[in-house]
DNA sequence: ACCAAATCGAAAGTATTACTACTATATCAA
DNA sequence: TTGATATAGTAGTAATACTTTCGATTTGGT
């Protein structure tokens, strides 16, 4: 490929920036890879440096703790997420339409959306945001953390659907929060479904596609009623 | 009182029932004050010990760990609600009333919600279940905790939800989605209006029942769209 | 009133976590 | 060659989340 979409990351969140050296982008890598399959209380600094055959302190020059490197990845996931919205939605005019395509990039139904030999595995990344996102914000620090806008990708993405359901209907009172219900729920019940499946009326057998539906019609359902 | 609500909890989620007990009462008392005021991750057995002026091995006694004091509380708090939904829902046939008193229920704007000089403090249970419940689930193990039964208070109280969904709309496919979602963002509303305020369009200083009137009309709408 | 069992408190110990600090080496560019 | 940058290694600290042991006290039944 002749061109690559860099993923922009606020700088407050690591000391050095992993993106510059082989041990940064496999502290990444191998990040994802590791909460994906461990989960995130499991996962430490130790045993991904011993994965990579290095030192903790090495990682630790990088990122300052565990949960900035959590931050690191949820930044990164809706930066890159407002960008395949924006690529995926260019030239679109019709809202409806607009809704469908935010639905499928929010469940990862895009074509392009892996490219092979790329840095960060996609899947495994949503994966951790389904699982984990939450506790970056359900912290005591919060309020802190959002000072730093360490949550400005997230509420970026957020006020773009809240603009679309607007769009659709100028009339609704409600948009961000029907916004924020949805990119929630989105996560939610893919995990219900998973893992506590009578909150859902979905089964991991039947296609996912209906989660689609369920949040589309809740959507759609804000006009008139 | 001549009368009392007794909560039950699932029987493993203890070592010692602390109901029959001073210690064991206020391990659950000042427990949950302590998570509310200083959050999950701070709070230790080691610090409520000091507080009880008691020892950490007393309070290993009653809960095998911190993630089943929450437990405890979370239970609790779904058996509670409950019960608060059964009294409050009784002699009342209308579906769209019982989704009004579903919604203050969940809203904790009950009047009989406040007993003075009862065992549990409800208004900081709320609170805790708001910041800290999804960690009761978000973890490695939630497949092993649901089937030791530990979400099904959670779960019987989101199917009672959708049962009366059901009941408002026979023909609507994702009832037990749809309860659900409006008991997370019963939360995540409250949440983010606190905290990420502008991922709401509710702000702390108006009133709350606007949250009430956004998930009502959620819910509402699912019959014609 | 007496004995056994239940309960509690105190102390100490363990493995692990989430760091910090300090030092040493390898690479490469001016 | 110097020096900046990247990486590596060792050691140490305070705290967490427990466990174990032991002795003292309380309680409940006969």
């Amino acid at each position: 490929m002749a061109w690559e979409i860099q993923v922009k990351v606020n700088e407050d969140l690591y000391l050095r920036n992993p993106e510059n050296s082989e041990l940064g982008k496999n502290i990444v890598n191998h990040g994802v890879q590791m909460i994906d399959q461990m989960g995130l209380e499991e996962f430490t600094f130790k045993k991904l440096a011993s994965r990579l055959k290095t030192n903790e302190s090495s990682i630790y020059r990088y990122f300052e703790s565990k949960h900035r490197l959590l931050l690191y990845f949820f930044e990164w996931y809706w930066r890159w997420m407002e960008y395949q919205l924006m690529f995926n939605a260019n030239n679109v005019s019709d809202p409806i339409e607009k809704i469908n395509i935010v639905l499928r990039v929010l469940m990862l139904k895009q074509d392009n959306m892996l490219v092979p030999g790329e840095l960060m595995d996609k899947e495994a990344l949503h994966r951790i945001v389904i699982k984990e996102a939450s506790k970056t914000y359900l912290t005591k620090h919060v309020t802190e953390d959002n000072q730093k806008q360490f949550f400005k990708p997230y509420k970026d993405f957020n006020a773009k659907i809240a603009a679309i359901i607007h769009e659709y209907n100028p009339d609704y009172k409600y948009s961000k929060s029907l916004s924020s219900t949805v990119i929630e729920m989105v996560h939610y019940q893919y995990f219900f479904m998973q893992n506590l499946p009578s909150l859902t009326d979905f089964g991991v057998s039947k296609d996912e596609n209906e989660i689609i539906n369920f949040l589309k019609e809740l959507i759609l359902s804000c006009k008139r009623n």
